[in-house]
DNA sequence: AAAAAGCATTGACTTTTGTCAATGCTTTTA
DNA sequence: TAAAAGCATTGACAAAAGTCAATGCTTTTT
């Protein structure tokens, strides 16, 4: 259960066996169903989430009713909404699984203490949210300087399996563009 | 020099007046004249800047010679290509004065000792982009979801002092926009 | 003080993207 | 297994954004 999350921590910071289970204590696993949701707009964020296997995804929905996802999320990948675990406000995001999911979830509670009585849990976090800001960032630097084409080329060669899996109209929601649009950029693409 | 850098550190994590003195050896002051480079794209990034006075941008250039704003720096901010930085690879990111400015550098190696000598910049460090990852998700997440007009008020309610002593044009930029299509979406606002 | 460069705006036009509606598949649900 | 829902694609048209060119200011440079 707590294999993927514990070979993730220590190829970022190895641990001993005794951090290991001191750390185990804080976990709390728990399974999402298809449609499932993990969080909704409005309630806090109770937890971060760990994605041992499924696929989720994070979005807002406007008032249109139109869902814009923020973020995807497969194993080995955290998803959560940050701000509203770390401040306690309202989640501007849903969270739900794109597929039958396991998760590990810390909560607020365990993910204080962590920071303060295992010195290895910060260094997990500064670097898990260091790698997360460069991603977003080259996600960022994407969306205002590449034309269409070559922005979702950039995205299959970095996702292919998040491709395979996921609906393209999920895609598009995460580019910023229609269905239709998306399906166009495509064809132009294959044309060549 | 340093009274804005240490306000802000202590702001986060409060440190000792012995702490202070350490990390202060660690920094390099340096002062940039506007339309001087910090960094071309190219060249590794040896630094992590924080901004002492003035202001700074980070931008990628296409192919056709456009610029393309993936950050504003002011007082109190902090600028860098953090991906070069952190695995030394040529930056991808040029970054110039738009204003005069005074900067205090930690170089890559003071990065690391400070990480490993003073728990205290380890928090730091982990705040400061836990911050930056916030804002940007804010930022991607209206670009991906939110109509033009709003997107710019967004900016200006957010960001009053870069709206006062930037160009437009930068901020189009920065938008992912021209700047005929911001002057208009001005206009349109203005209308109102 | 004059010349040059930088900047924001506007108009006319083109290209890109969104919207709405319809179709044919495939997958899920009853 | 029949019906319903979900999905990708396409066409016709509308709306949004980009391009190119010109103008009038303002700021910077010489």
């Amino acid at each position: 259960m707590y294999e993927l999350f514990f070979r993730n921590f220590t190829k970022k910071v190895p641990l001993t066996q005794e951090e290991e289970a001191l750390i185990k204590t804080y976990l709390t696993p728990k399974k999402l169903r298809k449609k499932q949701y993990l969080l909704q707009e409005g309630d806090v964020c109770k937890n971060i989430a760990f994605i041992e296997a499924g696929a989720l995804k994070a979005y807002s929905v406007d008032d249109t009713g139109n869902e814009h996802i923020i973020q995807f999320g497969i194993e080995g990948w955290i998803i959560s909404d940050l701000y509203s675990f770390l401040t306690g406000e309202p989640a501007t995001y849903n969270i739900d699984a794109i597929e039958d999911a396991e998760l590990i979830l810390i909560s607020k509670s365990a993910h204080e203490e962590l920071l303060l009585k295992i010195p290895k849990y910060e260094t997990y976090t500064r670097l898990n949210i260091t790698g997360a800001y460069l991603a977003m960032q080259k996600r960022l630097t994407s969306i205002i300087s590449s034309p269409l084409a070559e922005r979702y080329a950039n995205f299959t060669a970095l996702y292919p399996d998040i491709v395979q899996r996921v609906p393209q109209h999920m895609i598009a929601s995460y580019m910023g563009l229609t269905p239709e649009t998306l399906s166009r950029v495509r064809r132009r693409i294959s044309a060549k």
